[in-house]
DNA sequence: GCAAATTAATGATTTATTCAAG
DNA sequence: CTTGAATAAATCATTAATTTGC
């Protein structure tokens, strides 16, 4: 428990060498009295603790018996993208109906919990579609505020508005009427199976939680 | 797969506190609404549970610090933010100099690991300096194109050409001239102390990674 | 010389845009 | 075409550097 870092990924590296890029980029105001306060053994840097071993990149999403992850490329792994079943997309909609916006990570875990029920489904998953759904009700409302006078063809009429009874009390956002608020973001675990050995060589995955904003 | 997924845990922000005082406070969980999980997987989806909780909406606006230290606090012993020393800037900047643009998973961990050494620091402040040190060298650059674009005076004489020795053996791309490359997001645990059981949610933080990409 | 007030940098988040799988 | 996934741009928020008044 404490501090187990472990990681899991999919992506190669990129080193890439910039020609020009320079401008040195430094501090402006490096006049900062700020010292290090550790001074011990300090390695001098090793640099090439830093080369990207090219070892594991991983595929996600379905994993196979992976015993020993094979040195998998990282070629597309089968089955990629999430594909939500209805019930999922549903649910989705209810909540978003019902005013979530961008549910924060408690929330998503109980989502995720919940829709995996009907279906393969990852917190990232759900994170997602709400991005994606907020941004893109958003945009097809503007198009047809603007369009509305032109060609009445997009067949969008009546938003729903069913404001489902769910107890939110006072707390449903509404799309538009935030004024802005913020909050921190969150950063949540996915999961993973870790039936790693020991040494916290579970793989993990997580997604980022962002509270909403504007 | 296992099927297993093994779930979240997550990591409240950082919620602003005292601006000025400094003190240990001891992190506190935001404690959530989140009950029993445990009620089998049988529950017909309680939409209840989805709502937003609370859990931190952060009106702020003008607004300005309120005394009230709700037990939410959950600030950070050390600080909210991070605050890189000399040498981790220093260091980050030569790896970006480097090439390095949007590092994996494993390099965040390995250059986290690293610069750990000079002060504390977490994965995902590596990942945001890359992302904001690109996009700021990036406008200051297209900045000095607008405004001195008569100038033919390059400033920068001779480029670093440090070249670090790390082997980035045939891995080096560049940066405007990828086609565009796609490479799927990971998403890393980052790690963290978790101690204080509350109802067993070790708090644990992550942060994103993007490889890169366009 | 210090400390409150101001400004400049920059860490952290959110939103908009883009890419591509199905 | 739809939409999940990913990245970049814009924005917010906080800290440091700097300035100012004593």
């Amino acid at each position: 428990m404490g501090t187990s870092m472990k990681v899991h990924q999919f992506a190669r590296g990129f080193w890439e060498q910039e020609p020009s890029l320079s401008l040195g980029c430094k501090r402006l105001r490096p006049l900062a009295p700020k010292f290090n306060t550790n001074s011990d053994s300090i390695t001098p840097f090793d640099l090439k603790s830093f080369i990207k071993p090219d070892s594991g990149p991983r595929k996600l999403g379905s994993d196979h018996d992976h015993k020993r992850d094979s040195p998998q490329v990282e070629t597309h792994p089968g089955g990629t993208r999430w594909n939500p079943t209805q019930e999922q997309i549903g649910i989705l909609e209810m909540l978003y109906r019902g005013g979530m916006r961008t549910p924060n990570a408690q929330q998503i875990e109980q989502i995720t919990a919940q829709l995996g029920r009907y279906g393969k489904i990852e917190g990232k998953n759900v994170f997602y579609w709400f991005q994606n759904h907020k941004a893109r009700e958003r945009q097809k409302q503007k198009r047809n505020s603007l369009g509305l006078s032109h060609s009445p063809r997009s067949t969008q009429a009546s938003t729903i508005t069913t404001t489902i009874t769910l107890d939110s009390r006072g707390e449903v956002e509404r799309e538009g009427d935030s004024p802005y608020k913020r909050k921190s973001r969150s950063w949540v675990l996915e999961s993973l199976e870790l039936e790693e050995s020991n040494e916290g060589d579970g793989t993990l995955e997580l997604f980022p939680l962002h509270p909403e904003g504007r």
